[in-house]
DNA sequence: CAGTGGTCTAGACCACCGG
DNA sequence: CGGTGGTCTAGACCACTGT
C-alpha cells in the first residue's frame, strides 16, 4: 500500500534521483566521496530500496557516480566526459528550422567499388556500388551535400530505383531492417563538386558525418555527409 | 519462488532484451512492426512483466523501438541511434596511441572577455579571463592546439596558476567538481596562430571540438580544441 | 473507456568483493 | 565472511491515449 502517484513532483525515482544530483551538484558529497547505501538511503526518502536503486542505476548510466558491489556509491572523482549526438534526418533537421525542405539530384552512376571505398565498408573485390550525389536544402539555401555509395550486391534494387524526386536515405530506411553502424565526424576541404552544390569556395573547411553500414555482418552503404559552412553538432548534458 | 539466476544467461532481462532484439535485426519483427504487449512476452518468455519492462525500456532507451502507451511497442522505421562519443583527455589519448605526451604553454594574457565570449559563457560586460594557448603532442608530432578562457570571477586562482609545465585542463579538473556542459563539433579553417602551432598551412580544414562549462549557472571556461589534419571522431554501435 | 506502458512496493535470492 | 549492489517476482495503482 501507500503507492505514490507519479506526477506529483513530489516523489518517484525522478525526485530521488534530483535530490542526489542536487547534493553532488552543491558539493554537499564532493568528488570521491562514498554515497550512503541504498538501504539507508530508501529509508530516508521514504521509498522502497527498487526506487533508489533505479535513480542510482541511472546516475551510474550517466557518469556521476561510480557503483561496486560491497564497496558502495561514490561520486566521480572527474566526471566521464561523454557527448551524445543525434544524426538527425535532414529533412525533419530542415522541418525544424522552419524551412522548406529541397531536394536535389546531382548525379550518379554505377560502377566498381573504388579501393578506397573497399577498404571502409569491407567489400571484395569488383563488387559494384551505385553512387550517388544530392543536395538538400532549406528554402532556397543549401544545407547538406549528400554523397553515397550503395553496394549493389546487398541492395540489388539499388541498381534500377531512381534517386530523382527522393534522397537515398528515406529509401534506405525502408528496405533495411536494422544495421550496425560506424559514425565519424571530421573536417574536410570542399572539393569541387561540393563547393559548387554548396555555392562556397573551393577548399573552404567544411563540418562532414560519415556513415557506413552493415547488415548481419554485409556492408551496405557509405555515406558523407558535408554541412553548409558554419554548421556545428552540438549537445548538452 | 523460482528466482533465477543472473549468470547462467538463460534467463534475466539481459537476455530477452537480446532475444528481442535478434527478432527485430533479423527482420522477424520488421520497421514499423507492433511488438507484442509486456503481458504477453512476459507469459512467453516465463519471466515477470517488471524484467520485460526492463529490456524493453532499454530498446527504448537505444533507440530501436518506440513505446506508447495504449498503442504499445513499435520497432523505429528509421533506429534512431545516438551516438556516443567520449570526448578523451588528451593525455590519455596520446598514450593510448603509444606515442610520448608533450606540452608545450604557446601564449597567455589576462584581458576582459571580449563579446562573442561573453555572448556564448554568458559573462557580464566587463568580465576579465585568463585566454590560454598551448599545444599537446604525440611525441614530436603536433597533436592537438588548445585555446582556453577562463573566467577569473569564477576562478580567482587562474589569475596566478602558472600552466607552464601542465595543461588547464588537468587543472580545471580538479579545481571545479562537477558542471554542466556544452559541446560542439565544427570545422574550422586553420588560423595563424593554430596553423603555426601544428605546423599546417593557413586556412587547412582542421576538426575542432568547443566545450563550455558552467558550474551552479555560474560560467566557468570555454575551450577550443584543435586537432592534427586528418583527425576523425569516431564512433561504432 | 478500456488497454498498454510507467512506476512503485515488499520481499527475496544472488554475485561480487573488501576487510 | 558479511555487506552492498544487481536482479527478479507478484501484485498493485496510475497516466496516457487510441478507438
Amino acid at each position: 500500500m501507500m503507492t505514490q502517484a507519479a506526477g506529483d513532483g513530489k516523489s518517484g525515482f525522478r525526485s530521488v534521483k534530483a535530490a542526489i544530483l542536487k547534493r553532488i551538484e552543491s558539493g554537499f558529497w564532493g568528488p570521491g566521496a562514498a554515497l550512503p547505501g541504498e538501504v539507508a538511503l530508501a529509508g530516508d526518502f521514504g521509498v522502497s530500496r527498487a526506487t533508489v536503486n533505479r535513480a542510482m542505476r541511472e546516475l551510474a548510466e550517466e557518469g556521476l557516480i561510480d557503483r561496486r558491489r560491497k564497496a558502495g556509491s561514490r561520486v566521480r572523482p572527474a566526471p566521464r566526459r561523454e557527448a551524445r549526438f543525434v544524426i538527425p534526418v535532414v529533412r525533419d533537421e530542415i522541418a525544424a528550422l522552419g524551412a522548406e525542405y529541397r531536394y536535389a539530384l546531382v548525379g550518379q552512376y554505377e560502377a566498381a567499388a573504388p579501393a578506397w571505398l573497399r577498404a571502409r565498408m569491407g567489400l571484395a573485390e569488383g563488387a559494384r556500388v551505385r553512387h550517388v550525389r544530392c543536395l538538400h536544402s532549406a528554402g532556397p539555401a543549401p544545407f547538406q551535400f549528400e554523397d553515397r555509395w550503395i553496394s549493389i550486391d546487398a541492395l540489388p534494387e539499388a541498381r534500377w530505383h531512381s534517386f530523382g524526386t527522393a534522397g537515398p536515405t528515406e529509401w534506405l530506411i525502408a528496405a533495411v531492417p536494422f544495421s550496425e553502424v560506424e559514425v565519424s565526424f571530421l573536417a574536410v576541404a570542399a572539393e569541387r563538386e561540393t563547393a559548387s552544390a554548396l555555392r562556397v569556395e573551393e577548399g573552404e573547411a567544411l563540418f562532414a558525418a560519415e556513415r557506413t553500414t552493415w547488415w548481419q555482418g554485409t556492408p551496405i552503404t557509405h555515406v558523407r555527409l558535408t554541412f553548409r559552412p558554419g554548421y556545428r553538432m552540438t549537445t548538452r548534458y
